[in-house]
Formats: C-alpha cells, sequence, structure tokens
DNA sequence: AGATTTACATACATGTCTGTATGTAAATTC
DNA sequence: GAATTTACATACAGACATGTATGTAAATCT
C-alpha cells in the first residue's frame, strides 16, 4: 500500500484509538490483543506499532483522549457548594450523553488490570484522581470561608468524602444495567450529598 | 505420586486458592497463567484443573474465601447510625488488619478485567453490594423512624450515597502507598459521613 | 526532480497459554 | 483384599500474542 497524507495517518491514529476503546470495552484490555484493535481500524499491527509504542501507550492515548471528566472551574455559577453539585451533576450528565467517555471510564474502572506497564496508567489515573480531591476541597474551603459550610464540617474532610462518593459512583453507576431508570436517584444522592453540608441558616434556596 | 489423603487434598485445594491471590495480586488475574499458580502452590497445572473448572471458577473460590467485609448485623451497639458507623469503620479496620482479605479486595477492584467469564464474577459481586445497599437503607430507615436521621435525608437516597461512598473509599485507599497516613483522614470521613446525616437534635454526644 | 522520510504491510522468530487426554499409585469402598 | 475412585502429574495439540525486522510506494523535503 501506498504512503498516506500526514493528515490521513493522523485519521488512522484516531481511528485505532477509537476502535481499542471499543475491542477493549468489549474484551478486556489486557485480553485484547493487538491484532484485534487492528483489524477492527482496518489496518495491520504494523500501523498500530507505528502510532504506538505498545498496549500500554495506546490505552493512554485513549485515556487522553478523553480527558477529564469533572471541569469545575468553568461557567457554573452560585455560591461554592453550588459549584460543586452542578460540577459533579455534569460529570454524570457527561458519562450519560457521551458514549465514548463512557466506554473510556468503563475500561478503566472495570476492564483493565493496573498491573505491570499499567501501573504508571494507574499512577496517571490517581495524579488527576488527586486533582479532583485538590479542587474539591479548595471549593469546600471557599464554602467554609463564606459560612455556607456546616461548621462542624472541615473541608480536607468533606472533599475526602466527596472523592470518595464519587469515585464509587463512578464505578457503580458505570456497571448498571438500565442507567436511566437509576438516574434521578443518583442525582437525587449527589444532591442529598451537598445538601448534608450545608450550614443550615436562615432561609435558603434549594433548588 | 501417590494420591493424596482427602484431608490432603483439602490442603492442597487452600493453598492453591492464598497461591492463586498473592499471585493475582501481583500479575492481575487475566494476566496469570495457571502455571504461575501451580508453580507457586507446588503442584502442576493438572492438580489446578482437578480442583477448578478453569481460571473464573478459581477466582470465585479466591471470592467466596474471604467473603463479605461488612458484617452489620453483628455485636455492635448504639442506635441505627451508630451501628451503620461502626460497621463501615470495621470493615475498615479488617481491610488494614487481615492482609488477605486486602489482597482479595485489590485484586477485584484493581487488578481483574470483568469480560468473558468474568462478567459473572462481576454479578456475584455487584449482588453482594445490593445486599450492602439494602443493610445500609435498612439502617437509615430505621434511623428515620427513630427520628435520629435528619428530616431532609430519604433513607434510601442515604444508603445509595454511602453505597458509592464506601465503594470510592475501598478502590482508592487500596490503592493508596501509604496507607497509614491516611487512615485517620479515611476514618474521620467515614465519621463526617455519618454525622451529616444525623438529625440536629438536643444535646447528642457524638463521640 | 532527486533524495529522503514516512506510513504503513508483511514476514519472521519465539514464547506462552489453554484444555484435554492419559497415566498411575495409593486411598477408599464394599 | 479386590474393585473402584481419587488426586494428582505428565504429555499432547492447537492456538495465539508479542516485538522486531524488512519491504515499499508514495509524501514530503530541498
Amino acid at each position: 500500500m501506498a504512503r498516506k497524507t500526514k493528515a490521513e495517518a493522523e485519521q488512522t491514529r484516531h481511528r485505532i484509538i477509537e476502535c481499542a476503546r471499543m475491542v477493549f470495552n468489549r474484551s478486556g484490555v489486557n485480553n485484547t490483543s493487538l491484532e484485534e484493535v487492528a483489524h477492527a481500524a482496518n489496518v495491520t499491527r504494523g500501523a498500530v506499532y507505528w502510532h504506538f509504542k505498545n498496549k500500554a501507550d495506546l490505552f493512554q492515548a485513549v485515556r487522553a483522549q478523553t480527558g477529564r471528566l469533572l471541569k469545575l472551574n468553568s461557567s457554573s455559577t452560585g455560591d461554592a457548594l453550588q459549584r460543586l453539585q452542578s460540577g459533579l451533576l455534569n460529570a454524570l450528565h457527561r458519562l450519560e450523553s457521551d458514549a465514548e467517555a463512557r466506554a473510556t471510564f468503563e475500561v478503566m474502572l472495570w476492564k483493565c488490570e493496573y498491573v505491570g506497564e499499567f501501573t504508571a496508567v494507574r499512577n496517571d489515573l490517581m495524579k488527576s484522581g488527586q486533582d479532583f480531591l485538590d479542587e474539591v476541597t479548595a471549593l469546600y474551603s471557599e464554602a467554609h470561608k463564606n459560612k455556607i459550610l456546616r461548621p462542624d464540617v472541615v473541608p480536607e474532610i468533606a472533599g475526602l468524602e466527596t472523592f470518595f462518593f464519587f469515585t464509587g459512583l463512578l464505578k457503580i453507576w458505570l456497571t448498571t444495567d438500565n442507567r436511566s431508570a437509576i438516574h434521578r436517584q443518583t442525582v437525587a444522592a449527589i444532591e442529598s450529598h451537598i445538601a448534608t453540608k450545608r450550614a443550615e441558616s436562615i432561609h435558603k434556596k434549594t433548588h
């Protein structure tokens, strides 16, 4: 076959990543051969090995393409707790609407053995987890400063709690068969998670 | 080699399970060959295949030997929320003190691809997750009935929240390098998680 | 326009894993 | 105590995965 244009090569690379995500999600990362990925992408292993060093490298690319789920510092308004809540709800909404992101997280949380070459991937994952924790903690600190956080709630601890909570939520939500069936309860759990941390001051709008 | 006594055979079976847990934890379930397990247990693959149908079956045995982590209906006393809290703390404590249980959960949460034969294992896992959810929800219902739950907290939602929270806690805690360093904060997160759900009645002892 | 890369496809060498079939000597059964 | 299981070890067959080396025709560079 002829050499491809630079743009075509980039297309090929993207196709490999997308197909890798699909196949990983179907068969698991370790259980998937690069031959399967190549076949799904209509190329040979040669192409895969040209674009990526090995499977772990490919998996990192899959991860990188999806990126972070939570974006707290974006458009949303309101006090710190409201911003945190809508950040969490937005993340959930992205998972619901973005099938690719969902697949990526499904692979990361249920279809990958973090061992050997993949411990590096896990460290990466934990690093973005630490970022999540930092951002959430910062929001709780702001809430504390503004007296809208319950006085007996420590920002650092609350941040950790939310980190645990959302990690588990993702893990469980992703493996639930009928996700739309638990949508309402999941949203309610998020709202309740935040609401119970809010100081009981004068009359406040919950909604 | 000679045929083993029934008791010896049972010993062999146990040895295989324990070694499987170790090797799975080191190399991941999918990435581990039954030859490795057999070697670690000082037997051949013949023995492994005699005792277990295949790797998934062996993994189920590893899981079954460790059993559930949470035992809420046991000895602890106090009101529903106190019992829930000590149940969660006990589960954490078991993970800290019981290296085998820890290894099993590490494998289940970080070193296994739930795909193919292993989807059955995941279903099993989710079933015990559902049991957890039911028990926790029952405790919140009791707390609600006894007016010690915040009136704006719905037992079912709180149960779900706690389920998410503890699932994430396990996952994160198990992959943290220096676990003793985050012990205090983890305990505090559990306590805070429960405390924020308690109704603010008259004077109560937090400790 | 010629030289040089590039973007793969093909081929090769090697190792590994699985499941099953068969062998066997001693426990266990009757 | 003879017949039958049992608890494995050994052997076999087939598939499959990985990484690299090599080939090649067309882009891209100069």
